[in-house]
DNA sequence: AACTATTAATAAAG
DNA sequence: TCTTTATTAATAGTT
């Protein structure tokens, strides 16, 4: 693809098969890693130089995976061993989702600045850990909005309990004079009435959050 | 190469993702077979779409082979599989994994832009913050062992410049009679001397690290 | 190992 | 899916 077509035969000159094969050889993995991030794809590619040396990739995970996933899927309607396992085997689904773990962590890697996948020096390891602090810091946050709109929800919540409690009071006064009812509550959703401590009034959110710290399974559906 | 430039990522329009992955699954195996012909090299390839399908391509022989060629060039003494990992429920297992795969890829996507799309809950927000921590703790471990390794290599070298300090002072001696000549250090690596005051003993690598947090760009190389 | 002039691949459109 | 076409990407030959 440069300075001059050429021909589909075999380069007689060594060493410009040498440099070529080095050249292609790269590009080729190139288009490999392309098309596996482009199209969603697991890719194992084995090369064996003319002098036998081996070069390898595998997109996702190993390529002992993906040459397992290869003779599963190749061999289909053989159905040689065993007869009756119509389903996947478990342990080579554990061996895909491996890899795909594999290809996430990748990701990960790709999205912290795109590094070989070589060995991380510490200046590597600490631009992951500061994009890690980072996504903790967005998924926290993520999760303080949602507890936020939660406790707003609940506050909403109190203050239509608080007016009903205070219209009921009011049609007991009416009805029977003044009874001390302590502090009566209607939970219209449950449709029935309870007589716990009224809810103290939240100003901030924030400051609250601890108290669900060991809040699990609750009504909001979630824990801390 | 065409029409605007792509980016290194996901195609998300799957319309367009299977256009691209048919033109350059195509365009790989082209290569693949011209890098055969032109440079003599046995090339194999196996491509699973992201639905699962397989398409391969060995350009000598069968895939089988080349599989067999490439598992005794690579593989020189491994055990082979089926070694007591019986331990674990494979199915239970791959549960787990599904679920860790499930978790990063939203976790993934919510990174990579198009956190419009991703509505992850608190549970899973939650369980993906705890993954990460894992992943720090890891990361950390790593960059403590780098650290205590550099660590004692330095406390090495403190050791033999305080050895040549000694004979140093001792050479003083011998030529000027009884002089006082301070902490001499003598830095064989930069070959001259300074008058820097010694090192203190370090006993424990790890109650030190505090010291190096605003030493950036020294001479080891890196930044805590 | 870098550098370009070219060819090849291909993204988007039809 | 196939063709066309405007662009980008790969790379053959050169330094």
């Amino acid at each position: 693809m440069a300075r001059g077509k050429v021909q589909l035969r075999r380069i007689e000159n060594p060493v410009h098969r040498q440099v070529t094969f080095c050249k292609r050889r790269a590009g080729l993995l190139k288009k490999a890693r392309e098309l596996s991030v482009l199209c969603d794809a697991d890719i194992g590619i084995i090369i064996f130089s003319a002098h036998g040396k081996l070069y390898d990739l595998a997109t996702t995970g190993t390529m002992d995976g993906l040459i397992e996933r290869y003779k599963s899927a190749s061999g289909e309607g053989m159905a040689a061993d065993g007869c009756g396992d119509q389903r996947v085997d478990p342990k080579q689904e554990a061996m895909v989702l491996k890899q795909e773990i594999d290809l996430l962590q990748k990701g990960l890697r790709y999205i912290y600045g795109n590094r070989a996948n070589e060995h991380m020096n510490v200046d590597e390891l600490n631009a992951l850990e500061r994009y890690l602090e980072m996504w903790m810091f967005n998924i926290r946050s993520a999760k303080m909005q949602i507890m936020i709109q939660e406790i707003q929800a609940l506050k909403s919540k109190e203050g239509m309990l608080k007016a009903a409690n205070e219209i009921l009071q009011e049609k007991i006064v009416e009805q029977h004079g003044l009874i001390d009812v302590g502090m009566t509550i209607a939970d219209q959703q449950n449709g029935h009435f309870s007589t716990v401590p009224m809810l103290e009034e939240i100003t901030n959110p924030l400051t609250i959050l601890s108290g669900y710290s060991t809040c699990r399974g609750s009504e909001m559906g979630y824990s801390f």
